[in-house]
DNA sequence: CCACATTTACTTACTGATCAGTAAGTCATT
DNA sequence: AATGACTTACTGATCAGTAAGTAAATGTGG
């Protein structure tokens, strides 16, 4: 998997003069990231430290500074980058809607099992979040009411049930509530669950729930 | 709620000569117990301090070691304290079992939606602890067996079902998992879901589906 | 009930480590 | 010549843990 070069979208600052980044920069910031990425993930955010992800790419935690400006802007920057396929499919123009999406949760749940690295960042970052004050919070609560819209349309048209009806809605946040508790106890001891088939039963057992009375 | 003195269970090493604790010394470590839980419950474990937990109960922090030896000691002495009323319910001689256990669990769930402290404490610990080398791992780990051995028992009986069948296990994991994913999207956004609505409804469309053929 | 020795429950003071962030300088690229 | 991409060197803060000391509580022998 090829990391492409990443550069943070343009920023809303007025400065419209041309800054110009070496060649190199933005291939050096994708590296610098995806060691962040690592770092936060094996010791979580508060314990993670700048030097160990700079010596992982090569230089010193100034240099990382250079880049990022602080270690809260370059958390940010972790979480916004996002090459993740599945996550970017979710949210991008092909989005599966309906059943189909309700069906790709269950893929991601078994594509998931063989990532373990991407798993545990997220969980652990996410724990972590809501903690007094963190720094990831609001992405994280900006992240979750999407993915509620996005699994309650999906289980309404499943169901043919409306997007306001509150059960449709219980069941939108119980399915991403299963797939991360699921995470959890399946990081803690990776034999103890079969991600697949729970998040499999889980969307069947709702699904014909809700398409009761 | 009062406290009750705390006193960790009698220590296996051969020293049967008597200690002899100060009378207010139990009272001292549940009062540094009560404040720990509330510092990491705040902070986290990497991120909270031993001087702030001493502040809280008018100590230094050397006074803190002194009655615990090490911060990981104290945290794992934080884990085991609970007084928590549905914990010690749960494991306990007069512990619900079969449906009368799934429906405990939904109290369960109401309940901690009055109880936001415990909850945040709880999630951002079980958070942390899925990095490496965490001193809260083996606990959760522990417990995560134990839960689900108990749970999968429920909805075998709840459903007429054998506890060896792989969907009866795995109806046991979604159900904790909902629980646990279902906190931190309420700790996130409190607005957001209806915990007690939310873990009714799965514990009830996952028995319906398990009575099924 | 009383000296007296022991132990507990701390405090103060220190150590050594680690950390994020800054400032100033160097060298290569543009 | 201007900027970018760094490094080295430093600062100041925070932290867990330790050592040494003090005062009060406790248990013991008489």
């Amino acid at each position: 998997m090829s990391i492409p070069e990443y550069w943070p979208a343009p920023a809303s600052s007025g400065a419209a003069r041309a800054q110009r980044p070496s060649r190199r920069s933005g291939q050096r910031r994708a590296e610098i990231l995806r060691a962040a990425t690592a770092v936060f993930g094996e010791r979580g955010y508060a314990n993670g430290s700048l030097n160990e992800i700079a010596e992982r790419v090569g230089m010193t935690h100034a240099g990382v500074l250079h880049h990022f400006g602080s270690k809260e802007q370059l958390l940010i920057a972790v979480l916004e980058y996002r090459d993740d396929a599945d996550v970017a499919e979710l949210e991008g123009h092909h989005a599966p809607r309906g059943a189909a999406l309700l069906d790709h949760l269950v893929e991601t749940a078994q594509n998931n099992a063989e990532r373990r690295g991407i798993v545990q960042g997220y969980t652990a970052l996410l724990g972590e979040s809501v903690t007094e004050e963190h720094p990831a919070r609001q992405f994280f609560t900006d992240r979750y009411t999407g993915l509620r819209d996005m699994v309650t349309s999906a289980i309404a048209d499943a169901t043919g049930r409306s997007a306001d009806d509150p059960l449709v809605s219980s069941a939108a946040s119980v399915v991403i509530a299963t797939m991360d508790g699921l995470q959890t106890q399946w990081l803690l001891d990776p034999s103890s669950v079969d991600m697949r088939e729970a998040v499999r039963l889980t969307v069947e057992a709702l699904v014909a729930r809700l398409r009761q009375a």
